[in-house]
Parts: structure tokens; C-alpha cells; sequence
RNA sequence: GGGCGCUUAGCUCAGCGGGAGAGCGCUUCCCUUACAAGGAAGAUGUCACAGGUUCAAAUCCUGUAGCGCCCA
């Protein structure tokens, strides 16, 4: 790849483009190496690449980067998913919009329509992803409704069916009237919302006596079976077993006894309706209670009330049953009451509990088995938190309803005859000769079912049918159990907990051994962003304006497991900054080492060389260390912290004073080296910058290896002293300020010769007198009148004084180093004096409070020493 | 009602038993030949509150208050 020119300002735009395509990941299997794998969770085929994608997508791929620079297998697989709902509706709208009615259509033609949009649009999200700078398989991409997706979601279902853990069932469903289709526990929200209770009257069957029942939703009076009161409520004994004349709908329904009847609520007794609500359905199965359904799929009522309410939707049937209610003289009242809405979570229509024939798959034993995976660590949620949330849906997880009343998916893969036979298959060829074999004949009206699967169980076999299952592939085998799973919190119930039961069962094996759960993005005022807030950002806008680069390693740095993280327009300021902090150091390192090269063994001399190595393998060491361990946002700070303070601030400022004096061979090869190692650690982190320095550094030679941590494994106690040389520079520096003294203007700085440090000091006047602008260092002897006099840690450093300095101020600032310092004195002797404390503390603390001690009495008789001399 | 998490500098958040930290913002000075998208020097805190454990608590325990999320 040809060099970019680095005299140019960064600019983000040209080194992506350079480097977007040379991205993708596909390295062949070893078995001598460790192996990295992982699926991407799919976004929605529909889905538009937002901040959550961006945040997910490079938390994986910081991972993946890692793992190829260490050598490993990794396999990294990306693909989308066919959301069947959110897709199907969509295509329906554009239809609507271009003017075409999608219910006159046909079934076939309108999956065809579906299938065209897919085909012109899926890939779009693909696209999107991309310029995040991914290194995804691309070329092994996989959507849902593949072939092969596809006949691992059939062999799935095969076998649960097989087991009995799939079966039909009529019973109450969550039904979605908008959609026409049941959905599942989870994909019902309930919105708290201010309604009323309805109190009426029940009369007891031959008799004056009433019993008062409350509701909010009178219009179900039509499906009551029975009256429920509480077997301990001794208002209500003498009526349990009588009957009470249910006026709506003609027939006598029994007062019985359950628990489930509330004394303190209401009157204590309860009206059950078990075709439309789940408590009174189980009422109604303890009691054998017959159920009526009064609903329409549309959810208007039936033929089964009466006739002045058939179509009515539920809210009119509510007000004129209510009127009734006040012509018959039951009415008692109302008030105002709490309660919970249930509404689909796409189509926020009111949920209807509905009896009706759906497909359920049992879930119990292997809900347990996944708490049982969970518990014994072959599956580690990080943060671990997590798990208790994992725990808690588990153990009342109930039988998941399968079935969807959609066009757009798997369809169920069962036929069933006349007689009401069924087996499961994945053709109908197949199926025909199950049933054959199975009931020894051939069957009359062979039927496929028509409804298709919740998208989720698709999506719930997504790690081990992306790699091939159930054929026995070499990628199944090379890369599952997958490393690790990377999501948000939001979708551990609907996804990561059934990938766990669905892999458990179907493959016997843990689906992933890390489940690594991130946070969402909210705005800069911690708001969830929507579109109909208006306080969307969108990752694409922010690439524009500040690169791929700076995007990722915001989100890394802001990574955090209690919180969110909020982005406001220019929060991303700060690591564009440092992107360009980068590409300016380089031009600097590049024009100071000409003609040295990447090297194995590096040749340090200076104290400083020793120094900065130490530093490079400290952060080799924790930034390994921290990603590792999923502490992302940590490894970031490393890298920052690394590069701006210690190789920019500290290490490139000296380096210009010994490369100007003389030829410095060993710092210039470092200053190559570190910059080059540094970039392949930036490399997970920021791609595009990475790659095109390294690309420059090495012409068509790029070794994306991670650093061989013994290039910095250098021991010399030289180093150690670059802190001396620090604290004297800083020192002068704050002397200087507080005096007003230009920084131009060079000064003679008085300090105790005997003092132990001074002789290394004074052997690297040439550098302390460049950064502190120092003429000399002149002895002190503890006579001079007219000097003004600071302290460090290891100096006494003084100036001559001068009238026009500003020595209340330099004054003011000693009385308050002073006075910490004594707060610190304090704290240090009482401890010491505490015979408890010597007894239980372990020596390193005593020791270090000893030093404290030490330090602090030199320091505080210093600074009171210089003040009297400021009288 | 049950569960989980949070409360530390003006803002965003680290620290999670032994000297209160970072980034941004703020103040002052400097356009020094990598970088003003920069450099240098600074200021800023009852670590929500109340008890307890400990030689030692921002950190562990209990309780209280407030905020957020999940489940019913």
C-alpha cells in the first residue's frame, strides 16, 4: 500500500478510504493455536446502523483485533436477521405507499414482495456496519432465512417435536389485535395507566341477596363462569357452592372457592372470565370452569353475546354495558384506579388475552439446565450482576408460545391429516414418508401448518447454526462453543437466555463461555434517544465529521458497567484531538529516525531510554491484562495515558534536547520502535490511523503481531531516577509561574550540593536546563539573603530575588502546602503512636507510613524555614 | 410488591479496606522548529445521610433518602 504523506494534516476521510476494504477477517485454522470465536448478535435486516450497533459491533471487534495480533483462530461471524414482525410491517407500509393494498395481494405474492425488498435493501445495515472498520468473515455472512439457517431451524424444531417439548395447544395466548397474531410473554409491555373500577351486583339465583363484584373491564362480563371468593373469607361461606344469575349471558354461574380471591380487594369477590384473563384462566382450570370466548380476531366481540354488542369494539361495548348495568339497577359505582395496560411491544396495541390454538415449546428443564450452566461458571456473565437478573426470568420462565400468525419466516415445519395426525419434517416429501412409517399408512388431506416461528427461535440457534449446525462441519467443530457473547442487558431474555437452553439442548455443549453485557447510549441528559425526541445521533454523522477512529475509541473509553454511556454532539472532541496528537508525533518521529528500522532487540542507553521502555512494558502488560479481563474503558485510559503523558509530554521533549546535542542512536531507534508498537496496540482500538502509520513506518511489510513483551524487558535502576529529573523540572517551572518570571527569560537556580540526587542532576543540566530554562545550578549554603526558596520532594530550589517578584503570592502558597502538609503530619504520627496499629497493619503499610513521616517532617521544616526567611 | 444498579470536583465518570483521581470545563502564561486539534503552571471535594465492623472505611455490613432499570 503506497504511503500516506504524513506532512499533511490528519484527515480521517483520506486514511479510511485507504484502508475500509483491507479490513475483513479470515485467517485458516490451527490447531496448534488458541482458538477466538464469536457470532455477532444480527441486526434486524430492517435496522439502520445506530450508536448501539456501533458500541456492540466494536466491543467484538476490539476483542477480534486483539486475538489476531496474539495468532489466534478466530472466527468472527456477522450477519442479519429476518425480523419477521418489524419486516413484514414495513414492506406493507412502503406497499401502502406506493399505493398498492398489501391484504388484496396473495400470501405467495406478498412474501415475493418481502423477499424483492430484502434483496434491494438488506444489505444495507452489512454496509453500514462496515465502516466501523470491522473485521468480520464477511465473505461467511449468514441471514436467518438462509438455506442453511433455515434447515437448522427445521432440524430443531424435528427433534423438540419428536421429544414432546413442541406441541399445539388451545389456551390463552397474548394476542395482538392490530397484528393478528399471538405473541410471546416477552414481547408484551404494560404501561401503568389511570382507569376505573367498575363495581356491580350478582344476584344470587331464587334469592334477593346479591354478592358485588369489581372490574375494570365490564365488558367481559359476558365470558364470567363463576364467582370467586376466598376460602378464609367468612363474609362469603354461606355462598360458596350457590349460583348467581349472570344477566349478560343468560346462564347461572356457581359462586366457588380459590384462593386467588383477594379479601382485602374490593369486596372480596371476583367476577372470572377465563377466556380473557391468565389468573382467572388458571381459576378456571382448578375449578373446571367452562370458558367462553367473546372476541374477534380484530378484537371486536363476537357472536357469542348478545346481539346488540356484536362488533362493538371493546371500548363502546364498555359504555353500553355500563348503561345496561344502570337500566337493570346493578350498577354500584366507580373509582379510580392503577392499572397495568398490556400492549405489544411493536404495534402498541392493547394485548388481549385470547384462547386460541398456538404452538408452545417447554422450556422448564432446560431453563434449569442453563441456571445449572450459569451456576457452575461454564457460562460467566460479565459484569457478574448479571447473572442474578439471568436467574430471576429463569426460574419462572413459562412455556414459550412459537407460533406467529405472520407471513414473513420459518413456517412450522408439521403437516397433520384429516385425522389429526401430525409429524414434523423438513419436507413435505420427508413428512410423508414419517407418517408412513410412523402410522403405517398414507394420510388424507396432508396439510403444512400455516403459521411461521417467533423470529427468536431462530435467532436462539444463531451460534451454532451459523457455523454449520446440525451437519457436522469443521467450522462447528474448530469454533464452538463459541469464546464469547457480546450484548446489551435489554435482550438477555429474549436472546442470550434462549441461545443458552437451545444450545444445551440441541448440542449438549454451552453456547459461549463469556457473556460480556454492555450498557446502552442515551443523550447527554441521560434520555433514551427516539426519533420522536428529535435526539438521535447518528453514528454515520459522527464518522463524517470525526472519524471511524475517534468514534471507536470514545466508545471504549466510556465504557462503563453501572452506567450508560451519553453522548452529547461534541463529545468526541477529545479523541479526535488525540488522533491528531498521534499523527503529529509521528511526523516528528519520522523525521528523527531516518534510517533505522523495525528491530528485534532494542539497545537502550540513556536513563530516559530505560525509562520509556519500562513505561511501553508496563502498558503492554496492563493493556493485556485489561482486555482480557472485559475491562475495556481501562485498557483505553492506558493507552491514552501512555502516549500523551509519558512518550509525548516526557519522552519526545528530552528526546529533542540529546538528538540536537549528538547523535543519539539508541533513542532514535526507540522513538521508531516504541511509535511502531505503540500503533499495533492502538490497532484494536483505532484501525485506520493505526494501519496507515504502520503501513508507512513498514512499506509492504505489515507484521500484525501484538509486541513481543521481552523487546521491553529491560532491568536498569537508572530509570528509576527519571522522577528526580521530573519533580526538579516541574518544581522550577511553579516557582517560575508563581513569580510571574517569563518562561523565555533563563534563571540561575541556588540548590544544596550535598543533597544525594544533585549529582545526577547536575549530569543532566543539558536537559533539565532545556525544559526548565535553567542557566546554572548554583550552591546554596544556607547564608544567602536574598533568595526566595521552594521545596519538592528531593530538592530545596531557590531563586534570586528580585523586587518586582510577586513573593505574597509564592508566600500564600507555602502557608497552604503547609498546611495540608501538617493534616498529613497528623494523620501519619497519631497512627504511628497507635500500638494497635503497629501490632495489626502489615509492615509494607507501616513502612510506607514511616516514609510519609519522613518526608513530610523535611518538607514542612523546609517550607517553614522559607518562610521565615519571607518575613 | 420483588430484584438489580447508582449517589465521589461545575459536568461525565474511575477508584471499592491503608497518602481523594482522570477527561472535559475553568484560571494564568506561552503562536518554543511534531502538534494552538498544542505546550506549561494551577484552583476546585462534609466521597448522599445515619449507625456499625476494623488499628484503619469513599471502599465492608445495616438502615434511611433520592435517582435509574428490570420483573409482577
Amino acid at each position: 500500500m503506497k504511503a500516506t504523506k504524513i506532512n499533511n494534516p490528519y484527515n480521517h476521510k483520506d486514511i479510511e478510504i485507504k484502508w475500509i476494504d483491507k479490513l475483513s477477517l479470515s485467517n485458516d485454522y490451527n490447531n496448534t493455536r488458541n482458538t477466538f470465536s464469536l457470532a455477532i448478535p444480527p441486526p434486524n435486516v430492517t435496522g439502520n446502523l445506530h450508536l448501539g450497533h456501533a458500541l456492540n459491533s466494536t466491543i467484538q471487534d476490539v476483542l477480534v483485533k486483539f486475538h489476531i495480533l496474539k495468532g489466534d483462530n478466530v472466527k468472527w461471524t456477522p450477519g442479519t436477521d429476518h425480523a419477521g414482525i418489524a419486516t413484514q410491517l414495513l414492506v406493507e407500509k412502503s406497499l401502502i405507499n406506493k399505493g398498492k393494498d398489501p391484504k388484496s395481494l396473495s400470501t405467495d405474492n406478498l412474501i415475493d414482495e418481502i423477499w424483492k425488498w430484502k434483496n434491494e435493501n438488506g444489505d444495507q445495515i452489512i454496509t453500514q456496519l462496515k465502516s466501523l472498520g470491522l473485521s468480520c468473515d464477511w465473505e461467511d455472512k449468514k441471514f436467518t432465512l438462509d438455506k442453511d439457517m433455515s434447515y437448522a431451524v427445521n432440524q430443531a424444531f424435528i427433534q423438540l417435536f419428536n421429544e414432546g417439548l413442541i406441541y399445539k395447544e388451545k389456551t390463552l395466548v397474548n394476542w395482538d389485535p392490530v397484528l393478528q397474531t399471538a405473541i410471546s410473554d416477552l414481547e408484551v409491555v404494560s404501561e401503568e395507566k389511570k382507569g376505573l373500577l367498575y363495581s356491580f351486583k350478582y344476584y344470587i339465583v331464587d334469592s334477593d341477596e346479591y354478592i358485588i363484584v369489581s372490574t375494570t373491564r365490564p365488558e367481559t362480563a359476558f365470558g364470567d363462569t363463576a364467582v370467586a371468593v376466598n376460602p378464609e373469607d367468612e363474609r362469603y361461606q354461606r355462598f360458596i357452592g350457590k349460583k348467581v344469575k349472570n344477566i349478560f349471558n343468560n346462564k347461572e354461574i356457581p359462586i366457588i372457592s380459590d384462593a386467588y380471591a383477594d379479601k382485602d380487594k374490593g369486596s372480596g369477590a371476583v367476577k372470572i372470565t377465563p377466556g380473557h384473563d391468565f389468573n382467572d384462566f388458571d381459576v378456571a382450570k382448578r375449578n373446571n370452569l367452562p370458558m367462553i370466548n367473546i372476541l374477534n380476531e380484530d378484537g371486536t366481540l363476537n357472536e357469542s353475546v348478545h346481539k346488540d354488542f356484536v362488533g362493538l369494539n371493546v371500548l363502546e361495548a364498555r359504555e353500553k354495558i355500563l348503561e345496561f348495568m344502570k337500566e337493570e339497577g346493578i350498577y354500584i359505582g366507580e373509582e379510580e384506579v392503577l392499572n397495568a395496560i398490556p400492549k405489544g411491544d411493536r404495534s402498541s396495541a392493547i394485548i388481549e388475552p385470547l384462547l386460541k390454538d398456538q404452538w408452545f415449546l417447554d422450556v422448564k428443564d432446560m431453563a434449569e439446565k442453563s441456571i445449572g450452566a450459569v451456576k457452575s461458571g461454564e457460562i460467566n456473565f460479565t459484569p457478574k450482576f448479571w447473572e442474578n437478573t439471568f436467574f430471576e426470568w429463569m426460574n419462572k420462565i413459562k412455556p414459550w408460545c412459537i407460533s406467529r400468525q405472520i407471513l414473513w419466516g420459518h413456517k412450522i415445519p408439521v403437516w397433520t391429516c384429516s385425522e389429526n395426525k401430525s409429524v414434523a419434517a423438513q419436507t413435505e416429501a420427508e413428512a410423508l414418508e414419517v407418517y408412513k412409517k410412523q402410522f403405517n399408512k398414507t394420510p388424507k388431506e396432508f396439510q403444512q401448518e400455516n403459521d411461521v416461528l417467533d423470529t427468536w427461535f431462530s435467532s436462539a440457534l444463531w451460534p451454532f447454526s451459523t457455523l454449520g449446525w446440525p451437519k457436522n462441519s469443521s467450522k462447528l467443530n474448530n469454533y464452538f462453543p463459541t469464546t464469547i457473547l457480546v450484548t446489551g442487558f435489554d435482550i438477555i431474555f429474549f436472546w442470550v437466555a434462549r441461545m443458552i437452553m437451545m444450545s444445551l439442548k440441541l448440542t449438549n455443549q454451552v453456547p459461549f463461555k463469556t457473556v460480556y453485557i454492555h450498557n446502552l447510549i442515551r443523550d447527554q441528559k441521560g434520555d433514551k434517544m427516539s426519533k420522536t425526541k428529535g435526539n438521535v445521533i447518528d453514528p454515520l454523522d459522527l464518522i463524517k465529521d470525526y472519524g471511524t477512529d475517534s468514534l471507536r475509541f470514545f466508545l471504549m473509553s466510556n465504557l462503563s458497567p453501572h452506567s450508560d454511556i451519553k453522548i452529547a454532539k461534541n463529545s468526541l472532541d477529545p479523541y479526535k484531538n488525540f488522533m491528531n496528537k498521534i499523527w503529529n508525533a509521528y511526523k516528528y518521529v519520522k523525521a528523527n529516525s531516518e534510517g533505522f528500522r523495525i528491530v528485534a532487540k532494542l539497545n537502550p542507553n540513556s536513563f530516559y531510554d530505560f525509562w520509556i521502555i519500562n513505561k511501553f512494558s508496563k502498558l503492554l502488560e496492563n493493556y493485556t491484562y485489561f482486555i482480557e479481563n472485559c475491562e475495556i474503558e481501562k485498557s483505553s485510559s492506558e493507552i491514552y495515558k501512555f502516549f500523551w503523558d509519558d512518550f509525548c509530554d516526557w519522552f519526545i521533549e528530552i528526546s529533542k534536547i540529546s538528538l540536537s546535542e549528538e547523535s543519539n542512536d539508541s533513542t532514535k531507534e526507540i522513538l521508531l520502535n516504541i511509535f511502531n508498537d505503540f500503533c499495533l496496540i492502538l490497532y484494536p482500538f483505532c484501525p485506520f490511523i493505526s494501519l496507515d502509520l504502520l503501513n508507512n513506518m513498514n512499506p509492504n511489510n505489515l507484521h500484525m503481531k501484538i509486541p513481543d513483551k521481552n523487546k521491553y524487558n529491560f532491568q536498569n535502576p537508572e530509570s528509576d531516577n527519571f522522577v528526580i529529573i521530573q519533580d526538579f523540572i516541574v518544581k522550577v517551572r511553579s516557582l517560575r509561574k508563581n513569580l510571574s518570571i517569563p518562561p523565555t527569560e533563563k534563571i540561575k537556580v541556588y540548590i544544596d550540593k550535598s543533597n544525594i540526587h544533585y549529582e545526577f542532576l547536575n549530569k543532566n543540566f543539558n536537559i533539565v536546563s532545556k525544559l526548565a530554562n535553567v542557566e546554572s545550578l548554583i550552591e546554596e549554603t544556607g547564608n544567602e539573603k536574598n533568595i526566595i526558596t521552594t521545596v519538592s520532594k528531593f530538592f530545596r530550589i531557590s531563586f534570586v530575588r528580585d523586587e518586582k517578584m510577586d513573593i505574597q503570592m509564592q508566600k500564600g502558597k507555602l502557608l497552604k502546602d503547609l498546611d495540608s502538609i501538617n493534616k498529613d503530619l497528623n494523620r501519619v504520627e497519631s497512627k504511628l503512636k497507635n500500638k494497635k496499629f503497629l501490632d495489626s497493619a502489615p509492615r509494607d503499610v507501616i513502612d510506607r507510613e514511616n516514609r510519609i513521616l519522613k518526608e513530610s517532617k523535611l518538607i514542612k521544616e523546609n517550607i517553614e524555614s522559607i518562610l521565615r526567611q519571607l518575613i
